[in-house]
DNA sequence: GACATTTCTGGTAACGTTCCCGAGAACGAT
DNA sequence: ATCGTTCTCGGGAACGTTACCAGAAATGTC
């Protein structure tokens, strides 16, 4: 277990360092006998290569670097899950990091991972980035990079996203068909893709089923949803107004927890007064009160993707002629939390 | 952005590399002009270390690592935040790595870290490890490590634990004042510490109050929770038990679930006809139908407490005469999911 | 003015690995 | 016997950094 090296090999056996090198990367040069006692000798004494060696003499890890906002969300840990699971087979291993939703903490985060020479990088945007050089420059100097849900417009480079727009017609007009007429949309920062997204397809549902949109049913929380306060705030306003909502539809896994939270404290009945639809990855939304109705998003295999390409883009250095942007569908879940006013289904 | 090396200083500026290494880390023996200009060109530059480079040749590398079984679990994210906060703020960088509750990973995860020179190591054990050799070995090489809440009984270092007796004495007896007397305790592998020391708070509590222990209420999950259904049929057997429980409680977080989740197909209503308590840190408990009195873990707060135990032992590498296990409370948190039969309080 | 001391800087080895270059031995071919 | 191949191996440099050793110039001391 004493760490051994090529040169403790090298001098053990009376072979120079390069021969020992050679014969365990079983090169053709070396004599089958020399290379058995090596292999023999190495085996017995538990060789393992030095990686921060390999890094420092060819600038890369065999590792890849994950910038996400936080862990401590579902959908995030799955997703993390997804990207472990094919990295760990690919023999490539995995350095998570979390911005928190600061940009500071995202720069500084990728610098280091920069520095730590990392092949490649998978990342969720902070819903506070706005300026998205320190991305744009790693790009230029060959990096390969993959964006993942929170993905950046100008950046062109493989994606991956789900269909946010579908996601969000798709519980918008659940919405409506389960008799909501007033249906409030309570959101991350707009200047997230996802969120334009998401918006975008509430109001193309709404506008298809003949409702009027009212921009004043929609709250946008600046924090993406890691500020309580705010979030809480938000709803509180949505009660307040003059025709309050009937239901509400959540952006994000904060949003929807301070969401029911709000709901909860001023006792206002779900779904009879209010329904609530959101997106969320919790594993345990059926056992909510009541049994969330859910956008779920594909986190597992998002990662799987994601990493395939990445991979695929630290293996084929040549530049792709065109990135892909894969757009994975979005699911539906229906629970309780939507249940219909009138009796239909 | 070019990744600017000492070399490259050292040419520019017509110097040593050792002149110019010595300016950068303000040795004394170099003249302050020299400095000076070693300094600014270094900015202008935006010279920064290779931390590749530095690990290679002190055989450390300014970072620790974690691992733990896995993180999609509000206790370990927590936790992650507890490690996180304190190491960035002594400088160094956290590298997490999840067994998911597989010995095999647990030591590749171990390995690994080792070999790229983390410089101490965080650890909450997986529930199928009972060989603790991969970590005994490293100890007596001299590597720091500190055990977080799932910990070795008979090794000796730092450790960071709850109180897992108190929290369970307090949870059954909270079970107990609440008029229930059939008590169930579904929990972890009988080998794991802390389903040693919750088992016995529970049977103390049951004892102290005239409740004799019944080792058929006992349910034990061998997959640590993992496997979802091991646990549905554990909590099963206890339905179709012929004197059912009329309290279940839980001693982690997804043995929790299952449980909410049987009882709920079953359509058994909780607390009228069972009552549940469980350890859990998910922060939508009260969201829950219903609310769940839950026994929280001060996971960030035991995070902090390694991380400094850890970089402690790190930095002052004279062994210390004797290791230190903190011992923390955990609080009940008392919701409608074991509320009262009987109109008391 | 001779010598000791301080101040400043350069050269080099080392961390572990791989790769390029070269070179000796054995071999067959001419 | 000489030459070109093939097989097998060793030497050295390089990745970026720091520490040790040494040495030149400047200053101080008597």
């Amino acid at each position: 277990m004493e760490t051994i090296t090529i040169k403790d090999i090298a001098r053990a056996l009376n072979l120079s360092t390069s021969t020992v090198s050679r014969a365990l990367r079983n090169s053709y040069e070396i004599n089958n006998e020399t290379k058995k006692l090596v292999l023999e000798y190495a085996e017995k004494m538990n060789y393992r290569p030095n990686p921060i060696a390999l890094s420092l003499r060819d600038s890369k890890s065999k590792s890849i670097g994950v910038i996400i906002p936080e862990i401590a969300n579902n959908f995030f840990s799955q997703l993390i899950n997804g990207i472990e699971s094919i990295a760990y087979n690919m023999g490539y291993h995995v350095v998570i990091f979390q911005s928190h939703e600061s940009y500071e903490r995202e720069v500084a985060n990728t610098n280091y991972l920069v520095s730590r020479k990392v092949d490649g990088l998978l990342v969720s945007l902070s819903s506070l980035t706005t300026d998205l050089t320190h991305f744009e420059e790693l790009l230029e100097k060959g990096m390969p990079i993959v964006f993942i849900d929170r993905v950046p417009k100008n950046i062109d480079t493989h994606k991956i996203v789900v269909d946010n727009f579908f996601g969000s017609y798709q519980a918008t007009e659940h919405l409506i068909k389960t008799g909501r007429k007033k249906i409030a949309h309570l959101t991350s920062p707009f200047y997230l893709s996802i969120t334009m997204e998401r918006l975008d397809g509430y109001r193309q549902a709404l506008e298809d089923n003949g409702i009027p949109f009212d921009e004043s049913y929609v709250k946008y929380c600046h924090h993406g949803g890691m500020m309580t306060s705010e979030n809480e705030t938000a709803v509180q306003e949505l009660l307040d107004m003059p025709e309050p909502p009937d239901a509400i539809f959540t952006a994000s896994d904060r949003l929807t927890t301070s969401c029911l939270s709000v709901l909860h404290q001023k006792h206002i009945r779900i779904p009879e007064e209010i329904a609530v639809v959101g997106f969320t990855n919790t594993g345990i939304a059926d056992l909510l009160n009541p049994p969330l109705t859910a956008v779920v998003q594909p986190a597992l295999d998002m990662g799987h993707q994601a990493t395939e390409l990445l991979i695929r883009l630290i293996e084929h250095p040549k530049k792709p002629t065109v990135f892909e942007t894969r757009s994975l569908k979005t699911s539906l879940i229906i629970r309780e939390s939507t249940a219909s006013k009138t009796v239909d289904v």
